[in-house]
RNA sequence: GUCUCCAUCGUCUAGUGGUUAGGACAUCGGGUUUUCAUCCCGACAACGGGGGUUCAAUUCCCCCUGGAGAUGCCA
C-alpha cells in the first residue's frame, strides 16, 4: 500500500472509506512514489531546498472547467515531481454562488482525473480545516488585527453609493477608477456615530498612497505596480463577515505553509496587492508562478460559448482522463517540443516550471480528439468494452444488469470500432444498426455513384444468395464471391459492397461489412437485404 | 479610461547572436483498404511592424501595433 505513505494526515473512518473508494481510480500516482524517487528527490532538493507545498484552491461556484483543471494538474504534477505536498483548499467564501453540487463536482472531477490531494477536505491534514467557510473566525481575527494595527479600516459605504460612484467614473473615463477611499479618513466621532447606529460595514486594506510594490514571478520575472495603481483599498472582510479572496487566500497560504503559488495569469494584477497584505501581516510571501490562460478559438477566455468546457461534459462524451490530462498539459507546457505523449505518471515525474510558456494558449478541440483516439486505440478490447458499457446501457442497447454474454458481445465488436472512435460516445451511432431496427433506406441511398437501379438490384440479388450461404465460409472466400459479382456485371467492387452496406447498416459509412454482418446475425441481415431488394424492385418497375 | 502581462506556421509548440527555423494537430495530395477510420508517404504553412546594439539578429534593448487580463462586499 505505498499510496498510504504519500497520503499524509488522513484520519477518521469516513475519510478512510472515501480513500478506498477512490483508490482504484488512481493507478498512477503511487506507482511513481514507489519507483521514481530514490535519486530524484535529492536532485530536486537542490533546486527547491524547502519542501514544496502547493495548493489548488478553487471556489465551488460552478462545474470544474478546463482552465481550473489545468491549474490543478500543474500544481499536482509540480508537487509530485518535487516530492512535495499537494493541498486542496475549497474557497467557498462567496455565500451567494457556492453550491454543494459544485463542490461534489470538484471531488468527482479530481477523482476521475486521478488527482489525489495530500491534505484537504475529506482527508484532513495538519493545517485544516481546508474549507474556508469553516475557517470563518480566523479571517475575522486577522482582519480585526489589521484594523487594530492601523493597516486596515472599517468602511460604511453602501453598495448603492459604490455603484453610482463606479458608474460616474466609467462615464467620465476618470483616471481614478474604484473606491474613493471615502471612509479611510473618517473622523473618530463620525465613525463612532456610524457604529452606534449599527451601520453595516466592511473592512478595507489601507493601500499605501505612494511608492510601488514588486513581486517576483518565476516565469515573468519582477512585476511592479505603483501603489496608487493597485486597487484602491480593496475589501478584505465583507459585510456578511466572510473574507474576500484576497484576505482568505493570503492568510491560508501563509498558515498552510504554501511555498509556491501557481495560479492563472488573470491574478497577476493583484499580485502586488497580495504582497502588500503579506507585508501588513509581517509575513514572508511565497514564490509565484502565473500560468498562461486557456483561451477559446476566438482568443477570448475559454467559456461555454466555445463549446464544452466543463470536465463533466468531456467525461460524458467519452473522453479518457489520460487523454484530457495529456492534451491539457500540452497547452502551456512542453517537454522538448518533440515528445507529446505523456501518461499521468510520467507528468508526475517530468513536469517542471521552466517549461511553462508565458503566452496564453488556445484550446483546440480537434487535437484533443486526436489524443483521445490515440489513447482509445491503446486500450485492450476488454478495457475498451468496459469503458463502452455505460454508453450501451444509456442508449438502451444493453440492459443495465447485462451479464457476461452481453459483455462478451461488446468485446467482440470492439475490434470493429476501436480505430474509428474519437470519443467513447461515438459507439452509439456506430453500432446502432446492430441493436435496433434501422429505417428502410431510401432508394437513392442504395445506389452507388454512377450505377443504375436495375444493375444494383441485380447485384443485390446475387449478393443475397452468397450471403445467405456464407455461414462457415472464410471472409476471404465470401469477399471473393462478392467480387465475382462485380466482375460479372462489369461494375466496381464498391458497386456491390455499398448497396449491401447501406441495406444492412443503414449507412454508407460503417465498420467492415462482413464483420458487421456476422455480429448482426444472418437472419436479420437477410431480412434487411430482402427489404432493400424490394425497395429497388419498386424503383425499377 | 488606467494599469499589468504576452507576441515563432491556422492551432499547440521547439529553438539559436550565424539553422534548409524542427515537431505535432488541422488542411490538402498520394498509397493501403469493400465504405469510413486506422496506418504509411508527401505538400502547404511562421519568426507582427519600425528603430537601435552587433561583422551578424527570429534571438538582446526601445517604440509602435496587436492580443489578453485586471480595474467587484466574484474568485
Amino acid at each position: 500500500m505505498p499510496w498510504n505513505v504519500r497520503w499524509r494526515g488522513c484520519a477518521g473512518t469516513t475519510e478512510q472509506s472515501f480513500l478506498h473508494r477512490l483508490l482504484p481510480l488512481f493507478p498512477f500516482c503511487y506507482k511513481t512514489v514507489a519507483t521514481g524517487y530514490p535519486y530524484r528527490s535529492r536532485l530536486q532538493e537542490e533546486r527547491f531546498p524547502m519542501s514544496v507545498r502547493v495548493r489548488y484552491a478553487p471556489s465551488p461556484t460552478g462545474m470544474q472547467h478546463i482552465g481550473g483543471v489545468r491549474t490543478a494538474l500543474f500544481n499536482y504534477f509540480f508537487a509530485r515531481a518535487n516530492n512535495g505536498t499537494f493541498i486542496l483548499r475549497v474557497e467557498d467564501t462567496d455565500q451567494e454562488r457556492s453550491t454543494d453540487e459544485a463542490l461534489q463536482d470538484l471531488y468527482d472531477t479530481l477523482a476521475w482525473l486521478g488527482v489525489k490531494w495530500d491534505e484537504g477536505p475529506l482527508v484532513g491534514g495538519p493545517h485544516g480545516p481546508y474549507i474556508q467557510s469553516e475557517r470563518f473566525s480566523i479571517y475575522q481575527e486577522y482582519a480585526e488585527k489589521l484594523v487594530a494595527d492601523g493597516k486596515a479600516y472599517r468602511c460604511y459605504c453602501t453598495p448603492q453609493r459604490l455603484e453610482t460612484l463606479r458608474e460616474e467614473q466609467v462615464a467620465a473615463k476618470s483616471k481614478q477608477q474604484g473606491y474613493d477611499r471615502h471612509c479611510r479618513n473618517l473622523g473618530e466621532s463620525e465613525r463612532h456615530a456610524l457604529e452606534q447606529a449599527g451601520t453595516p460595514s466592511v473592512i478595507r486594506l489601507k493601500v499605501p498612497l505612494e511608492g510601488k510594490t514588486t513581486f517576483h514571478d518565476v516565469l515573468m520575472g519582477d512585476i511592479t505596480r505603483r501603489n496608487d495603481d493597485v486597487s484602491p483599498d480593496p475589501v478584505l472582510l465583507k459585510s456578511d463577515g466572510f473574507p474576500t479572496y484576497h484576505l482568505a487566500n493570503v492568510i491560508d497560504d501563509h498558515m498552510m505553509g504554501i511555498t509556491h503559488i501557481m495560479r492563472a495569469q488573470e491574478w497577476i494584477p493583484s499580485g502586488p496587492l497580495h504582497i502588500l497584505l503579506y507585508e501588513a501581516f509581517g509575513w514572508e510571501p511565497p514564490m509565484y508562478c502565473h500560468l498562461p490562460m486557456v483561451m477559446g478559438k476566438d482568443g477570448q477566455k475559454l467559456s461555454k460559448r466555445h463549446g464544452s468546457t466543463s470536465v463533466r461534459d468531456f467525461r460524458e462524451k467519452g473522453y479518457l482522463p489520460e487523454a484530457l490530462i495529456n492534451y491539457v498539459s500540452m497547452v502551456g507546457w512542453s517537454y522538448d517540443g518533440e515528445r507529446e505523449f505523456f501518461r499521468p505518471d510520467e507528468l508526475c515525474e517530468l513536469f517542471s516550471l521552466e517549461k511553462i510558456s508565458k503566452a496564453p494558449g488556445i484550446f483546440d478541440y480537434k487535437k484533443l480528439d486526436w489524443y483521445n483516439g490515440m489513447y482509445i486505440r491503446q486500450k485492450s478490447d476488454e478495457e475498451l468494452a468496459t469503458l463502452l458499457m455505460p454508453y450501451m446501457v444509456r442508449s438502451g442497447f444493453m440492459a443495465p444488469d447485462a451479464g457476461p454474454q452481453e459483455f462478451a458481445r461488446i468485446v467482440s465488436l470492439v475490434p470493429l470500432v476501436k480505430e474509428r472512435l474519437k470519443v467513447l460516445g461515438d459507439i452509439v451511432d456506430m453500432t446502432r444498426f446492430l441493436f435496433t431496427d434501422i429505417e428502410a433506406p431510401a432508394p437513392e441511398e442504395l445506389l452507388p455513384k454512377k450505377q443504375d437501379a436495375a444493375t444494383t438490384l441485380e447485384a443485390l440479388r446475387r449478393a443475397l444468395v452468397i450471403i445467405t450461404g456464407m455461414q462457415g465460409s472464410e471472409d476471404a472466400v465470401v469477399e471473393e464471391r462478392l467480387g465475382a459479382i462485380a466482375e460479372e456485371l462489369g461494375i466496381k467492387l464498391n458497386g456491390v459492397f455499398m448497396p449491401i452496406r447501406v441495406a444492412v447498416t443503414g449507412s454508407q459509412v460503417s465498420p467492415p461489412l462482413l464483420d458487421s454482418i456476422r455480429l448482426l446475425g444472418l437472419d436479420k441481415t437477410v431480412a434487411r437485404l430482402e427489404r432493400a431488394i424490394s425497395i429497388l424492385q419498386n424503383e425499377v418497375a
